[in-house]
DNA sequence: CGTTGTTTTGACACTAGTCAATGGGTGTGG
DNA sequence: CCACACCCATTGACTAGTGTCAAAACAACG
């Protein structure tokens, strides 16, 4: 019983400033346009694909989120990363045609899909194109040095606060509030995704509400002063 | 009193395979091989850029290795990464064209500079050099992946064993031993990449001797029971 | 041979993990 | 419409693993 999804094109999609047409000419992204492929919106759950599994494309996302994870021999899934709309998902698979984790949905969502071959061809024609796949690969490795910052440096109480401000920044840069949000991912997530467990996000987040700084509403989050948020992670910001 | 490094092509260096020109026809190489600069080479502890520096080039280990890094408003160095021969330094700053992190030498060691508009130009002219640069730029991500995997998940000790069977590897494609290699990089610099304090370092190091898995010489390494090594993470891998 | 910087070792403190129990929302079926 | 079950989140008690601080051992260098 899902609706049809209003049939978007880049040209009309608020996101594409976002995306990968940034950058191009009104008749370039007419033409990226013509390859891409709109595939059913995922479920809450729902694989978007699978570690090892062979990489035909890359996807945008359109609405919702995503989770990237990997399982490891005892099973866990561990959390690798989040993925919001704007966002281009399969970017490790280029290396050699796999994708090295698995992604699904938080929530009922959906991408647009960018067939590998066409995609290539396109880049080859189009070098805005390519430029625009460079840069978001490299801003990836970026986001990616950012995080491992995070990881290996510091508190359970900074981690959380930059959590949070990573997702404010993310949503405000969508055009959503970025002091009200609604997290897509239980504390199991973001316990994994951060190198914690729940009861310590749980912690952390309950002491960032006594410190007014925060309040939580089950998945709600208002940040109520975000400049308070941002002097807890001051000691671990680089310059 | 630097003896002149010998004048090494791409056509005749032994890293190309692991490095820009793989997968390139041998004129394409030559092609490339003329738009390459051989800077100086750099001194222990000399920096080969600093962040938010712009960036004019990316940079390939010729010799030696180096160290990525940034510094937190409390002035203390957070290691993010290391380098070895035939890697590719510079690939975050092709986002928007600055450096985000400052890389210096952990021994005396040279690279080849490869100038951005020129690459640029190259890469436009040949494919498989764009789908190389493409590629290296999706491993880098691999790796990251890889490295946010190891840091948010687990012991120390599985740590320290990933961090030197990552080395163990990297040398071992190089050509070099993978069972005996000097570490470049003083202790701190391994307890700060892996999020762990030095003196965390030195109690693992010597635990893993003492279980007669790896012998340790100050910075020279050897492993003698490669196998128990990887039993000691296998809990921790993914699948 | 002394100086300096790095590594190792020890003692202790503290953060965050684990285990277990409780609380709260949501959805289903009687 | 209510009762129950289930899942997720929270809280508490306790523990284990690392960090911190300090001192000693060691290597490199002038």
């Amino acid at each position: 019983m899902t609706p049809t999804p209003p049939k978007t094109t880049c040209l009309t999609c608020r996101l594409s400033d976002l995306c990968l047409p940034f950058g191009l000419q009104i008749d370039e992204v007419e033409t990226l346009e013509i390859i891409i492929k709109n595939k059913r919106p995922l479920r809450l759950g729902e694989l978007l694909f699978t570690k090892d599994e062979q990489c035909l494309g890359l996807f945008a996302v359109k609405t919702g989120s995503f989770r990237r994870f990997v399982i490891n021999t005892e099973g866990v899934e561990q959390t690798l990363g989040f993925y919001l709309p704007g966002e281009l998902i399969g970017l490790d698979a280029l290396f050699d045609g796999n994708f090295t984790c698995s992604v699904d949905a938080l929530e009922t969502s959906s991408v647009c899909e960018l067939p590998l071959t066409r995609l290539n061809e396109l880049c080859a024609k189009i070098p805005n194109l390519q430029y625009q796949l460079t840069r978001i690969l490299s801003k990836e490795i970026t986001t990616n040095h950012e995080q491992m910052f995070l990881l290996s440096n510091n508190s359970a109480k900074i981690k959380v606060a930059t959590f949070l401000l990573m997702l404010s920044k993310r949503y405000g840069a969508l055009g959503y509030s970025h002091t009200h949000f609604n997290l897509s991912m239980p504390r199991q997530n973001i316990a994994s995704f951060l190198g914690l467990s729940n009861e310590t996000i749980s912690r952390q987040l309950t002491l960032l509400c006594k410190e007014n700084i925060i309040s939580v509403n089950q998945r709600a989050i208002q940040i109520t002063d975000l400049s308070l948020l941002q002097a807890v992670i001051e000691p671990c910001h680089s310059h």
